[in-house]
DNA sequence: AGTGCGGCCTGTCCGC
DNA sequence: TGCGGACAGGCCGCAC
């Protein structure tokens, strides 16, 4: 479900709900996620504050004194601010209560995700270690991309996938970016120049920062932390638009298989 | 080292 | 209505 957009807009949601608020319970109704949710988790998180809330990729990451947790969505995850009013349903696997009575539950119907502990700076934890420069930050940038992409055979749409080029790219915006920058997304990535290289960071950056502000994108089931859907679903250009126009040439949209993921794409305005 | 897939799991939708 | 199969927002870990 959620790429970056969508886990960074659940971290701006859940923040001022559990920052600075010590964890009074931890209720684990089921721990056999992608891996099994560690059996020391509530013994760690008593009494602890979360001090803050980060982002990694599409890791969410729960600082406390003694250690972070770390929370990956998969495919199907979501994180919810609710109360003990609020019975959990089929799939909602852990609760993380806090002394002021908000429950943090998090829900995955497939069991692609994770949560996990880690007692050390959560950036060498072996998830987050290899992974590549923030997409929105500075360090991601022509020079760097250029340089990752030489000599790539790889077509281009799997590495902007390669969370250890870049994190956070799913296959929407993947999608989405390449149309943005005319680019076709089997393209051998060493054989793209340099100019156009440059075009697809800025896409890239574009497109999630616009997600993040229209609160992601809601296909199916995609809720803020509140409840509320995302926005971006409307603005996408290509991404489930098979067979329709493309909004620049009118063109057929088409759609291939591609490393076990759908592409689409305009083949009159992708190169 | 780079590349290509199998597999993890459940829900939904489509065609018959 | 029921059933089988394809597909879905991810990505590790393995074989080559």
């Amino acid at each position: 479900m959620p790429e970056l957009p969508e886990v960074e807009t659940t971290r701006r949601g859940i923040l001022p709900h559990i920052k600075n608020h010590s964890v009074k319970q931890v209720v684990v109704r089921n721990r056999q996620l992608r891996w099994p949710i560690p059996a020391s988790l509530a013994k760690q998180l008593e009494n602890e504050k979360i001090l803050d809330v980060e982002r990694r990729g599409k890791y969410l990451l729960l600082i406390t004194a003694r250690g972070s947790i770390i929370i990956h969505l998969g495919m199907s995850g979501s994180l919810r601010i609710t109360d003990s009013k609020t019975p959990a349903e089929k799939h909602d696997h852990l609760d993380i209560v806090f002394s002021n009575g908000n429950i943090l539950r998090y829900r995955d119907p497939r069991k692609f995700g994770c949560v996990l502990w880690t007692g050390k700076d959560p950036g060498q934890h072996k998830l987050l270690k290899k992974l590549g420069p923030e997409p929105l930050s500075d360090d991601f940038n022509a020079d760097y991309f250029v340089h990752a992409c030489a000599g790539r055979k790889q077509a281009i749409k799997q590495l902007v996938m390669n969370s250890q080029i870049v994190p956070g790219v799913g296959n929407i915006y993947a999608n989405e970016a390449l149309f943005m920058a005319g680019i076709h997304p089997k393209r051998a990535a060493g054989k793209i120049s340099a100019a156009r290289l440059d075009k697809l960071v800025q896409a890239i950056k574009q497109v999630l920062a616009r997600a993040i502000t229209q609160g992601g994108t809601t296909l199916r089931d995609f809720t803020q932390a509140e409840g509320q859907p995302g926005y971006f679903a409307q603005e996408l250009q290509v991404y489930g638009r098979a067979g329709q126009a493309c909004p620049n040439c009118q063109q057929t949209i088409r759609q291939t298989v591609l490393g076990q993921r759908s592409a689409f794409y305009c083949a009159h305005c992708q190169k």
